[in-house]
Parts: structure tokens; C-alpha cells; sequence
DNA sequence: TTGTAAGCGTTATCAC
DNA sequence: GTGATAACGCTTACAA
């Protein structure tokens, strides 16, 4: 292993002045500069982080808590922060909650022993995050996909103002008489989707009575398609449906087609999420796009914030969904 | 921050005695451990990994190199690393092949800088290691959904067996005309379950001719339904199709019922990789579900041997498919 | 069974 | 502009 003391032997100056250089912490000669690089070219010199990280200044490694990996959102939301650490120079270090039994504490935990910089904790459904959490957090944590809480800077998505595109496509597609299946009430995204979807059409002076035009499923395909039949029974005069994910939307194209209801033209239909199998379902799905990848780059610029010292400016940023057409509406 | 050092203060005994009773690798009285458990209780103390890292004996840290992490395969690889790793107490740094342009040979360079003890490299699809990657890598180092090469242990999914299973199940079902709708034919996956499923037909002595029964998409549902249309254009008495992956199978699926062909009763479809949405496909698709949780974990394993001194045995492991029988067949 | 002390590779504080 | 040198927190000979 090759170290500051090669070079600077080879460079045939002091290992300060080769620390200095790199660092760019004084001002050194241009020649000894060259002689430096030199000695750092032919003998394949590579700083030993270990050796940074325990004299001081930080470790150059941030720690990532994602609920579940497996979820394809993570993946997204991993793929930003990637981008920017890599810009920044950092390391990410990974944690999966599966791991600790969704055990959030004992993942932080397992990340602050590695004396990371800085902790991205992403959620896996939108939640505030628990008090006893909160309460361990320090300064260097950024949380995605949680509500905006004091002290911790968050990311979320505008599941409300998706909602609300949404009740904009289908009113300018002429339909009157929408319907919303959502996933179990308690869950923050179906809730702000169903909420801005209200919003949406109530605007546009859109009768809309949640009690009869409103079912709740458990955000699969089989709950798509079972509220659907519950809806329509109870307003057969519907023409469109918003479902809270795809895989209800999909299972709602699915019984709608079994039903021999044509869709688009009888039944317009909108999921949400734009996951995969949307593009190519066989009546492909229109969906909301979350800023996954957006919300990932986010966080880290703020976790980069505060590990400089900075205030994340808005401390909770919420982003947009972006709607996409296919022809299910 | 509370160091090796307060501890001893606080029990009364050298820092080094509070080493070794951590690392147990000298006999300490009853009494003194009692001393040291208690004083690192009180402090809260946690060893500084850097410093260790640093003094030597690794750093207890891994590297992934996945090359997307976006596609599902890597999450559920990524899955299994991380379960062994907790195992083993070490952490997981994680980069991706997007962040360096898939140059792979920059990506595990910038994992070494990191000095970290091993390196896993999960590829995207199938291939072979570069000749220059191989000649940059050295003992610490394991290789997911390669081929078997000397000197880098490896590990993939048993593409041929998978045929093999898919050719006894459509023949089990009563299939004498079965069709095969593949991927680009240089694709390693391809084209070996392609060749089982050709040996398990003439296993059975049924006849194949892949210059008629045969049709290569690129892997998406579009091009799964054109090819079932090129085949059954050519074999019109086709009664069973085995695509290379779900996309195509989903295609195939659409493009049948588009053209009345009923599901499984005129036509078996069997498609590979078990993706999320073949469960819940309209006709849901019978397929065969990688391992990859367990290449995961495997590679892991395999990796710490090496790090540990151990030839991983054996050094190139092929983990079979397992059938998921579904509605579409 | 325990203690002393020499590093590990950097950076930062002095001094020149 | 440049050099010594003392930390950083830990492990591990070497002594006792």
C-alpha cells in the first residue's frame, strides 16, 4: 500500500506539502506542484479514506435507510441520491428496513456506529415519522416521503395536486360522473389523492357525493376490480374512474373488460404511480408520474446542506406527479 | 465523542485490556469485563471504524457494484447481499453502473478507493466478464449473472434448466406443437433456455424445428406479439408458445386474445422471470422465477470466503428457476 | 491476566 | 513556500 510518505519521499518534498496540495489548502509552487502530481501518477497514489475520515472532517460516506429495496420507488429514489453524491464525491452507504425487521431505530443506528455524515431516510409509504424517532434524530437527516415535520427537512410528493390533475384530465374528457377507488383510508397518499381529486372536480362544479362515489380497496388488482363492481352498481351512470395506484386500475380494466364495458369510450380510467406494466397493459394505462428519481437528488442536495452547515431552503419540499396520457382515458 | 480511552479511565484498567475484551482475543477476568461492560454501557461508547479500518484487519465494508439498479433484478440481488452481509456485521456500499456510464472498470475503481474488503458485481443481463475487467480485478471479488470464468467466482441463474422445466410442463399439459419466442439470440438468457427447452422437447421425442418454431422479439410485448403472429402464421396447429421473458409472454397473450384465440385451451403461454405484473396479468402468465434472492445471498457468502482466506466451493454455482404455474397454462 | 507503546495514513499547527 | 511533528482512535507486539 502506497501512501502520502511515497510521494512525498519520491516528489522529494514533505508529506505536508503533498497533503497541502491535494487539499489546495496553500498556496505551493507551481514546480513542486508538478512534482507532486508526477510522484502521485507514477506511483498510482490513492488517499486512504480511513486515514481522512479519523483524522477529521467528515467520512465522505452518507447512509441510506430504504424500507424496502425490493419496492421499485426505493430503487428510484436511490438512483437520485446516487447522482448526487456522485457529484459530491461521496459514498452511500445502504440499509434496507427488511433487514432490522422495519425496525427504523436500530437501521439508524446501524448507520450512525459507521460515523456516517449524514442519513436519507426513505420511506416506503407516506408517514409522519414516529415520535421516538424523531426524537434520536440529529442535525444530518433528511427524510423522503413523510409528511413536513419541524426540525427534520423532508420530500414528498404532491399526491394532492396529482389528485387534482387528475380530476382535470377527466373533466376535459367530458366526463361527469367520476369515480374514485382508493386504497385503505388511513394511508396518506390515497387520502390527499382522493382529496385533491374532490377538490379537482368541485372546482369545476363536479357533483361529487364520496359516500356513494367512493370505494376503498387495499390497493391491489383484485380490490381494483371488486370496487369497481361495487361503484358501478351503485351509480351505473359512471363514465370514469380514478384509482389511487395502478394495480387497482388494472384490475379494474381487467373486470371492466369482462363486463364488456369499452373503455375508454364508456369508462375512462387514470391509476397512479406510472408503474412499469402501465405502458403495456393491454388497454395501457393513463397514469400520475411520482418524481421519484427528483425526490432522491433532492434530499441528498439537503442532507449536503445541512452537512455544510447550511439550512435546507424550504426546509419540506413537496413535488409534483406528472400526468401520463395512454389510452385507457 | 467517547473513546477506547475514556472507557479504560472509567474502569480502571489500559486501553488495551479494553481491546481485547471487545475483540476476545485474550482471556480477561470475570471481574474486569464486568469493569469494562459496564463503563461502555454507562459512556455509550462505539468503536470508531475508521480507526480500526485504518489500524488494519478491513474495514468491514462491501461493495455492489449493480449496473441499474432501477430494473427489479438488482433490488432483489442487492436484497440478498444485504441479508448475509448483516450477518457477517458488515456494511454495504452501494454504486451503480448509471453513475459511471456502465463503466464498470471506473465503477470498481471507485469502490477500491474506498478500501473496501470485497467487491460484488451484479450484471444487468448475462454476459461474460470484459477481458479488461478481468485483468483489473483481484482476489476479493465476486461475479453475479455471468458466466463461469476462471479466477472470479461467479454465480447465475440455471437459464438452460429453466427451459428444460418449461418444455416438460407445456408437454405435461398435452402440448405436441409447441412454439419458442426469444430474446435477441446473442443474448445469453436467452439463448440458453432456448437450448433446454429444445433438450427437454427431444427428450421427450417431440419434434422441434427452430428455423419454423422459433422467432426472436427484443424482449418487449410488442415484440412478443408480432413474433406469435410471424409463428402462427408458419405452424398454424401451434398449441403452446414459451417466451424468453413476461413482456414477451404478456405481448403474446394480448395479440391472442385480439385474435380469438382462447387461453390456455388453444394455446399455452408460458414466459420467464416472474415478473411483479405476471401474477396479475389479465390471463395470469405461468412463469419461472429466478433465484435472485438467493444469488444474492450466495455471492455474499462466496465473497466472505475469499475475504476470509476460504476458496468459495464450489467456485461457479448455477442456481435453478423454480416454475410459478399460473392461469396461461 | 494486565499494561506500555509503537504504529496505521492523514491533516493541521507550528515553526522556519 | 515549505518542513517537522503532534494528534485522530484503535490494535497488537512486547513486557511484566
Amino acid at each position: 500500500m502506497i501512501t502520502i510518505r511515497d510521494v512525498a519521499m519520491a516528489a522529494g518534498v514533505s508529506v505536508s506539502t503533498v497533503s497541502h496540495a491535494l487539499s489546495g489548502k496553500r498556496t505551493i509552487s507551481e514546480a513542486t506542484k508538478a512534482k507532486i502530481r508526477n510522484a502521485i501518477e507514477e506511483l498510482g497514489y490513492e488517499p486512504n479514506p480511513n486515514a481522512r475520515a479519523l483524522r477529521g472532517s467528515g467520512s465522505g460516506v452518507i447512509g441510506l435507510y430504504a424500507y424496502d429495496i425490493t419496492e421499485s420507488f426505493a430503487a428510484s429514489i436511490i438512483k437520485g441520491v446516487e447522482r448526487v453524491a456522485r457529484e459530491k464525491n461521496a459514498y452511500l452507504l445502504f440499509t434496507s428496513g427488511t433487514e432490522f425487521d422495519e425496525n427504523l431505530l436500530e437501521g439508524i443506528d446501524f448507520l450512525k456506529r459507521r460515523r456516517v455524515d449524514g442519513i436519507i431516510i426513505a420511506y416506503g409509504i407516506r408517514q409522519p415519522i414516529a415520535e421516538d424517532v424523531l426524537a434520536s434524530l440529529d442535525a444530518r437527516v433528511v427524510a423522503v416521503n413523510t409528511s413536513g415535520q419541524p426540525r427534520v427537512p423532508s420530500v414528498q410528493p404532491d399526491d394532492l395536486g396529482g389528485g387534482e390533475i387528475a380530476a382535470g384530465l377527466l373533466i376535459a374528457k367530458g366526463s361527469t360522473h367520476p369515480l374514485f377507488i382508493g386504497g385503505p383510508p388511513s394511508r396518506v397518499a390515497s387520502a390527499d389523492r382522493l382529496a385533491g381529486f374532490a377538490k379537482g372536480l368541485q372546482r369545476s362544479g363536479i357533483a361529487f357525493y364520496p359516500e356513494r362515489q367512493v370505494a376503498h380497496g387495499d390497493f391491489t388488482p383484485a380490490s381494483g376490480a371488486s370496487c369497481l363492481d361495487l361503484l358501478l352498481d351503485r351509480c351505473p351512470d359512471a363514465d370514469a374512474v380514478f384509482c389511487a395506484n395502478d394495480y387497482m386500475a388494472a384490475g379494474a380494466i381487467n373486470r371492466a373488460g369482462a363486463l364488456g364495458i369499452s373503455i375508454p369510450r364508456d369508462l375512462k380510467v387514470i391509476g397512479y404511480d406510472d408503474r412499469e406494466f402501465a405502458a403495456f397493459w393491454p388497454i395501457p394505462i393513463t397514469s400520475m408520474a411520482l418524481p421519484l428519481e427528483e425526490m432522491g437528488a433532492t434530499s441528498a442536495t439537503m442532507l449536503f446542506d445541512r452537512i455544510e452547515g447550511r439550512e435546507p431552503e424550504p426546509m419540506h419540499l413537496v413535488l409534483g406527479a406528472r400526468l401520463v396520457e395512454r389510452a385507457s382515458t
